[in-house]
DNA sequence: CGATAAATTGACATCACTCAACACCGGTGG
DNA sequence: CCACCGGTGTTGAGTGATGTCAATTTATCG
């Protein structure tokens, strides 16, 4: 109800954005996703969204700021699984356990609009294609996964960063959160190196090699690739481009 | 309809046994999913089932034997994503792209039920409690993902080995491939340091140790746990419990 | 302007990789 | 029956990349 004070709004919210990408969602469709949102709320910098170990059973879609999915080992490393972006769902994968077994917290201000994961799923027995879009964000959120395995597993420091640095732009580019070969990167050098599994003075090494390269420039937290094409060469980096959903058969 | 020459035959199925787990599936329902099988087709190991920047648009559902979805990088490196074993569905994530990224292989000799992910998509139009299930299991290919980020990213080689083969061992429970403390592990050590992210002279170290820290036994391929408590303390293990998808309110 | 967080630098130790060689086993063909 | 072979597991030596720890500078924010 929140979320669309008018039609206009909806379409604004970069989760509609993505579910458009590979949906056809009539205005009846976002009307019944309207429907089931308990509301939008605005949550601090530094304030948890899910913790590990506990009970959470909401889809909260990311309308702006942006957060991070971690785990904290009982030796006191953190790896962080991933960054979550506006138009992203938090909520996958712990809601659909009996209890979460990572934590979210938010990087920055955040707002996101709330539902509960069982209207969803009511919504989803009604009007099944919210069940595949649904299949299709969990797939996504799959393959974000994967290649961040593939990055801390098999690719050296700088391919690691530099392939990040090209997923998270392509990621934001979809829901209009960067430029062409630019964009704002609200990740501290500690989050960067927790994320790629790395010590924190090497991946500032990195981070100088990749200026020293002319590969990419930053002042403040802005980051501009000055070669894309050097860079995607040494990340390995290849764009996935997500299938649409097929629509039913009427005949 | 080669699922089911008997209803039988189809509760056998480990894909179905996984499915029992969180959705409650009437004869009507199994009926309907067995009616999209294309059929059954074996495989031998080392064949190749999805390769790395192809087309693929079904959904296989693992019989019997075991595959590796993996990457391979242009230096040579190869990462293993994850081991598909019996009741996995070989396609997740491959076939929602235009192309897969990602090459899977037959391990062993491998059967599965092949159906057309179109075919699996308009079944969810009409009993959308498939298209949640599907949604079910991408969400739990993700937290295999997620387990193995932190695997490669903050464990410990040793670590990393021992949080392998306890979530390999639940796995395999699951679906009735493991005994209540031991299984056969049917990977090579190359096959495991390529999960891992370790070379394999480090990886056979790192196996030697779990044996002399009499933590594991293992005779030809057969792995023991010794002390199911002291390894999964070493491992940071935790066993995930999913929750079951909420029924529809017929109110 | 002070306080706190973030980025940077350097010295040093060590873990895990590389590159070998070698052992073992089962199968296969001469 | 034995020789060969590919696949697999094991061992060793050497080295370089990367983590640790700590100090220092720089930015950010009341």
């Amino acid at each position: 109800m929140d979320l669309a004070a008018s039609g206009k709004a909806l379409h604004q919210h970069p989760f509609v954005t993505r579910l458009l990408q590979h949906v056809n969602l009539d205005p009846v469709d976002l009307k019944s996703l309207d429907a089931i949102i308990d509301g939008e709320i605005s949550i601090r910098k530094r304030r948890d969204l899910i913790i590990d170990g506990y009970v959470y059973r909401k889809l909260c879609f990311v309308k702006d700021g942006y957060a991070m999915r971690y785990k904290l080992l009982r030796n006191g490393k953190r790896q962080i699984l991933n960054v979550v972006l506006p138009g992203d769902i938090v909520g996958i994968p712990g809601s659909f356990y009996e209890r979460a077994a990572y934590s979210v917290t938010a990087i920055t201000d955040l707002t996101m609009n709330v539902c509960a994961l069982d209207a969803y799923v009511q919504l989803c027995y009604r009007r099944p294609q919210f069940g595949l879009a649904l299949s299709w964000f969990a797939v996504q959120e799959a393959t974000t996964y994967a290649e961040h395995i593939i990055d801390v597993g098999r690719r050296t420091p700088i391919e690691r960063l530099s392939h990040f640095l090209l997923e998270l732009h392509a990621r934001l580019l979809v829901v209009g959160r960067a430029e062409k070969t630019s964009f704002v990167l609200p990740f501290s050098q500690e989050v960067l190196a927790d994320v790629l599994g790395l010590s924190v003075p090497h991946l500032n090494r990195m981070m100088q090699r990749l200026r020293s390269e002319h590969l990419i420039a930053d002042s403040d937290r802005k980051i501009e690739f000055i070669d894309v094409g050097a860079l995607q060469a040494l990340a390995h980096y290849q764009p996935q481009e997500l299938a649409p959903i097929p629509l039913p058969k009427t005949a």
